[in-house]
DNA sequence: ATACAGTGAACGATCGTTCGTTCAAGTATA
DNA sequence: TATACTTGAACGAACGATCGTTCACTGTAT
């Protein structure tokens, strides 16, 4: 799907695909400082150091790199599956997950583009698909660990595990979001995150 | 703070507040259709059957009209406060919250509203602050009851129960996005909300 | 008579996109 | 290997539309 056609390894293929990058990056950056709609193409354009017509044999419009962009973000979530995926007890992957994502949200960048990308995708259908696809990625893995756990006894029964990892995802990212608005660090916030998942889906018995 | 100084009962006055009112209206319908920044003033004016120019003189920029739009979000928090202001046991009054906040969430201009404030204040201090003033009043009243339940013995006891009604606010929030951008009805959703923040806040041996 | 709500043309800036052109790399012909 | 031909990346001026804001003006209630 993302796999784009064959790559002829040619000396000028390959300079095109680092315009593109270097097009994406600095796409990146400006929505970043001054968000999509303040964006101008030519800001994109300027700072990728590339001419305005050029960018557009690129891109057929400026829509279309936001589109590409929130594509991109699947890749950031590979390290996050790669926790979800081990075998270890389940409280154990959960709270190892919780406290990385957590991590990798205390990068304002990293929220701030979820919120730009969400914004946008209100009214825009495909950038819509794009974010929920991404977060189906992260749930459908989330999902699997919480089962697992309930099945060993590790966590409390679930209804509707689903459900549960969509929650323990929102909470994460609302707590995220509400660092960079406030200015309190996130790592003042985790401890109380970690603490709250926990509290909702280990065992009622369980020591705090 | 927001009671706009004296307001001399003149038949003039009345006309000018009234105008005021339709062109905040006007505002909101814009932003909710379009967003704020794909808003132009003229929509606005048009949509509220006043002249450009006149706009101008009820509202200094179209940044002050998104400000006095999130100033008036407040009002809009006066029943949740009401509820978690009641003196019933405090699961109760935190289950009738959840409930009730997340119903006035289901209606998807209120989420869009939210987050495209949000968005806005990520780069707008001004907006920042009264989007995190507003979630006190509810944050604080929220920390009230759980620590009144904590107290009781009806909650678990909390270690910062501020942190956790923020925790709560963010579930309830974070729940009503994700509903709005999947087009899940958050009718099929509030029963797992319910269930995760009391599995979260009641003491570790109530039934379930 | 005075103050001011109300008007819409006009301003300069900027928007996303298109255009004709240039020129270097890739391919075919010799 | 040297040559002509083709392709499309790169460019920036230009387009028409729209942006937020200002302003000189008109109408009207006090």
């Amino acid at each position: 799907m993302s796999g784009q056609e064959d790559a002829p390894e040619s000396k000028r293929n390959k300079a095109l695909a680092k315009r593109r990058r270097k097009i994406l990056e600095a796409a990146v950056m400006c929505f970043l400082e001054n968000g999509y709609h303040q964006t101008g193409v030519r800001d994109i354009a300027t700072r990728a150091g590339v001419s305005l017509g050029n960018l557009y044999n690129h891109f057929p419009s400026k829509h279309d790199v936001l589109v590409e962009i929130a594509g991109l973000e699947r890749d950031e979530l590979a390290p996050f599956l790669k926790i979800l995926a081990k075998t270890s007890p389940a409280p154990k992957v959960l709270d190892k997950f919780v406290t990385a994502y957590a991590k990798h949200l205390a990068a304002p960048e990293n929220v701030i583009l979820s919120i730009e990308i969400t914004s946008e995708a209100i009214r825009k259908p495909d950038i819509a698909d794009l974010f929920l696809e991404n977060r189906d990625l992260l749930t459908s893995s989330l999902t699997s660990v919480l089962s697992r756990g309930a099945a060993d006894g590790d966590l409390r029964p679930l209804s509707d595990p689903s459900d549960t990892a969509q929650l323990i995802l929102e909470l994460i990212e609302g707590s995220a979001a509400r660092s960079m608005l406030s200015g309190v660090p996130m790592r003042k916030i985790l401890g109380g995150v970690r603490d709250f998942i926990s509290a909702a889906v280990l065992p009622p018995d369980t020591a705090v």
